[in-house]
RNA sequence: GGGCUCGUGGUGCAGCCUGGUUAGCACACUGGACUGUCAAUCCAGAGGUCGCGGGUUCAAAUCCCGUCGAGCCCGCCA
């Protein structure tokens, strides 16, 4: 940089600076030539600076400056001066004043853009093609404030953690395979041919170990890895804030994950959250809002409208309320006006949720209109009653299993709240639900399958369903859910062997199959395990949450696409046979995977 | 594995439904003019396998089939 040093931030200069000899180093943001006299706007992470090019400042400046295009990179030396009065940029914060451009160093070129970084309208350019070129992509302000959003919230964990005692430790990325839960991406090892690391779904049983070790709070902001399909919430490599504590049980220790969300609205928002955050029992939760994560920024809760429907004359309801089912209904104020075509649609997609059909009500002046009305003039007045049904308003009804009947109400109360713009944006509404069942049947393989995971700890009192009615032992878990996201998820651990082998047993995971797959929690367990629990959030949601982005792929520097390709990079690519044959693996041509 | 949407100069879009001029517009790019602009302006210019393959037709960006890529969703994600 020929010894030229960089005085000010593109964003620092203001009117007091006048008068100063000043050198800004940066990107060419625009450009405006008038010939005798050349604007150019530079741009660094701070801001933006116009200097001012005049053959009378500088009159090699300004002839070298004839050439310079979009994003090559300036150092100019001038002097800051106030703007002419009348010409002051009220849009940026150094409008004020301007630098005149007295010397000039093009520092480097720049080919022409593949995408304009400047835009100001709506022109949203093609994803894959920021993703390509994400290292200019990045420099678009938007995009630097999604990452400096990230940043914070991750200053926030780390200082609110560090304050409260915890630990921060890592954790190893070449692992071993675990039996549950998602697919692993697998590493073979060319020390031990023919066999695999995996990479860690998340930290679970480390985290574990190491409250045995007895570092009692432990936290660590580490990438996970896990091989299902994508998202826009979903990337195959994403990013937790792993917690967790010894000697706390669930009431001791959400009170402190409820500070730490606080800390982080109050660094990153400025909003101070009220706690603690409501609690809600997973079965409300189902009932209410017919999900395990509802959205509490809007109402619109479930009713159960079963009784009106007991030996009436509609059969089809008649028989699932006598079957032991429910009808459940779901009022949307100002709906009525949607067409039958909208109507067939939402039909349709309470079919797909997996229910057997879906009877719609629109409430008009003249009464109610529906295919079957003829089977609901008896119940209309109660009916109205308990959904506080009025005129203008539709009313959707499911009779089923009553959490197939929640369940679908609850996809359509989310669809419908979004297409009717019902759900207010500006605020964050946080809600923990608690008492999660422990295990759920799992008709097609026709065993218990842990709902959480199986180290997770039943309710104290709930441990002798586990001979009885395993399906109705709740489980100390708890997830954190931010409209209608569910932000972080954890829960008290089985810190006891005897009570963990019990559990194995339950979810058909046999002893030699346990020792063999965890046998090293087990024995850890053995020596003296302090009774634990934590909790794990997803990072990037949270910060994309943050930073007002529907996708996560936005709070991530290089993020894959849905089939899990980097355009950038081009990751996954074919490796050399020589690779493959220090692996000990050879690559089965046409394979189909399944 | 399945459903829906999209793919047109470097970028963002129009044209496609109803096949038929030289595929149009804006930005970027190149050259020129211009000393107070700030999405500078004005003049001129260059730049297109209409994702790819096949079919229908006298004729395909346009209609049909297949395929590839991207996005959203379902399944999947303890």
């Amino acid at each position: 940089m020929g010894g030229w040093k960089r005085t000010h931030s593109c964003g620092a200069l203001r009117a007091g600076d006048a008068g100063k000899t000043v050198t800004l180093m940066g990107w060419v943001f625009r450009r405006r030539d008038h010939g005798g006299l050349i604007f150019v706007d530079i741009r660094d992470r701070e801001g933006i600076t116009q200097c001012v090019f005049n053959p009378g400042d500088g009159a090699e400046a300004h002839a070298k400056v004839q050439g310079v295009r979009g994003e090559f990179v300036l150092a100019v030396r001038g002097a800051v001066a106030p703007r002419p009065a009348g010409t002051e940029n009220v849009k940026i914060p150094t409008g004020a004043v301007e630098v005149l451009a007295r010397e000039l160093k093009v520092l480097n070129d720049c080919r022409p853009l593949p995408f304009q970084l400047d835009s100001e309208g709506d022109a949203e350019v093609d994803e894959t093609l920021r993703l390509k070129y994400r290292y200019l992509d990045m420099r678009r302000a938007p995009v630097l404030r999604a990452f400096q959003v990230r940043d914070l919230l991750c200053r926030a964990v780390r200082d609110y953690l560090h304050e409260h005692g915890f630990l921060e430790v890592e954790t190893p990325f070449l692992t071993r395979s675990t039996p549950v839960g998602a697919r692993d991406f697998l590493v073979p090892s060319r020390l031990q041919p023919g066999s695999f690391y995996a990479l860690p779904q998340s930290p679970q049983l480390f985290k574990q170990l190491l409250m045995v070790a007895g570092f009692e709070r432990y936290f660590q902001i580490v990438r996970c890895f896990r091989d299902e399909d994508l998202r826009k919430d979903r990337q195959p490599e994403f990013t937790q804030i792993d917690i967790e504590t010894s000697f706390l049980d669930r009431d001791d220790f959400l009170p402190i994950v409820e500070g730490l969300v606080a800390a982080i609205w109050r660094r990153v928002k400025g909003v101070e959250l009220a706690l603690p955050f409501p609690r809600l029992a997973y079965d409300e939760a189902m009932a209410r809002f017919g999900s395990d994560k509802p959205d509490l920024r809007f109402g619109l809760e479930l009713r159960d409208v079963s009784a009106l429907f007991v030996g009436g004359e509609f059969q089809a309801f008649a028989q699932v309320v006598g079957g032991g089912g429910a009808v459940k209904a779901l009022r949307i104020p100002g709906a009525g006006s949607m067409s039958r075509k909208d109507l067939d649609d939402l039909t349709a997609e309470a079919k797909q949720a997996g229910a057997k059909g879906l009877v719609w009500i629109k409430v008009t002046a003249e009464g109610l209109n529906s295919p079957v009305a003829k089977f609901l003039s008896a119940v209309q007045d109660r009916l109205l009653s308990l959904t506080g049904a009025a005129t203008g308003d539709l009313v959707l009804l499911v009779g089923d299993a009553p959490a197939v009947a929640a369940t679908v109400l609850g996809r359509l109360r989310i669809d419908l709240a979004r297409r009717f713009k019902l759900i207010p944006v500006d605020r964050d509404v946080f809600a923990w639900v608690i008492d999660f069942p422990l295990v759920e049947w799992n008709a097609g393989e026709k065993r218990w399958d842990a709902v959480h995971h199986p180290f997770t700890a039943p309710r104290d009192e709930d441990l002798p369903l586990f001979e009885s009615d395993p399906g109705k032992a709740r489980a100390k878990a708890y997830d954190l859910v931010l409209n209608g996201q569910e932000a972080a998820g954890g829960s008290i651990r089985i810190h006891q062997q005897s009570v963990q082998e019990r559990l194995f047993g339950l979810i058909g995971i046999s002893k030699e199959e346990a020792r063999a797959r965890f046998g090293f929690l087990l024995e850890a367990l053995e020596f003296g395990a302090p009774p634990m629990g934590g909790i794990a959030f997803g990072l990037d949601r949270l910060a994309a949450s943050l930073a007002g982005q529907e996708s996560i792929r936005e709070v991530i520097a290089f993020p894959k696409t849905q089939k899990g390709t980097c355009p950038l990079t081009d990751a996954p690519a074919p490796v050399d046979a020589r690779q493959l044959r220090d692996l000990g693996i050879r690559v089965v041509e046409g394979a189909d995977p399944a």
